[in-house]
DNA sequence: CGTAGTACATAGTAGAGCCAAGTACCTTCC
DNA sequence: GGAAGGTACTTGGCTCTACTATGTACTACG
């Protein structure tokens, strides 16, 4: 039905769009995690708002470690299911440290100019 | 040359999208204005940083106004120039708002995520 | 009269997120 | 023991958007 909604999906779909390796990365400096864990662990640490799907997540991975960004190997887990776990590389560290300061600049420069009416949104 | 550089110009043009609608539409609530116009205003305000190409800019004005977010009529300069104004419409003000607030959630849950060392980020 | 700035348009390309479908393993429940 | 559902990864094809490049057209400057 849509009412008003009608292009919002997009929107979101296009935001998430150039951020997605930087929360990879972010996640897997704090820890190795194999792609699996990894979506769980941000729908999660994003109170559900980030939902990675399969489509997105494994292509990206793929992508990061292609361009030696991360890390993987292969391990078996007690039940029996291969699972390939990540690390970030040093070069994906330095990366990583360029697209936060990056998303600092942009995330700036669309308040200043697009900037609500509300407050800073971020309630502790 | 690019030594680390490498792939941070895609990532800039990737954070872009999704979000050149909300600016386009934050610009023109505040007044009306032409593609040309806009495009330098925008670039003002974020002092250099978001630069719209003319391939982004103009395709995402006939989208905004094919979905009735804008209206757009010809004036004449006096210099004989045609130039097409836009104006926000009431079904784009509605639109500005959910994504104006959908935005303030990304961010949020972007930076929940991928929080760098650093601070709130925005200096008053 | 060529160059530069203003002002708009559009065909074609690249890249990212997603849908959908497939493989394969495990546990739970009837 | 077979169906269902969760875990875990893969991939082909689609859509959407930003950009490149090119073209049109008018004005102003030298």
């Amino acid at each position: 039905m849509t009412t008003t909604t009608y292009g919002l999906d997009v929107y979101r779909r296009e935001l998430l769009k150039g951020s997605t390796e930087t929360l990879i990365l972010s996640l897997l400096v704090e820890q190795e995690m194999y792609g699996y864990q990894l979506a769980k662990e941000m729908e999660r640490r994003s109170g559900g708002y980030f939902h990675l799907k399969e489509g997105t997540l494994y292509p990206a991975l793929h992508r990061l470690e292609r361009d030696g960004l991360i890390e993987g190997h292969w391990e078996l887990s007690e039940t029996g299911q291969s699972r390939r776990y990540y690390q970030v590389s040093p070069r994906g560290m330095d990366r990583l440290d360029a697209m936060l300061a990056e998303w600092s600049t942009f995330s700036d420069a669309v308040n200043r100019i697009a900037r609500p009416v509300s407050v800073p949104a971020y309630v502790a």
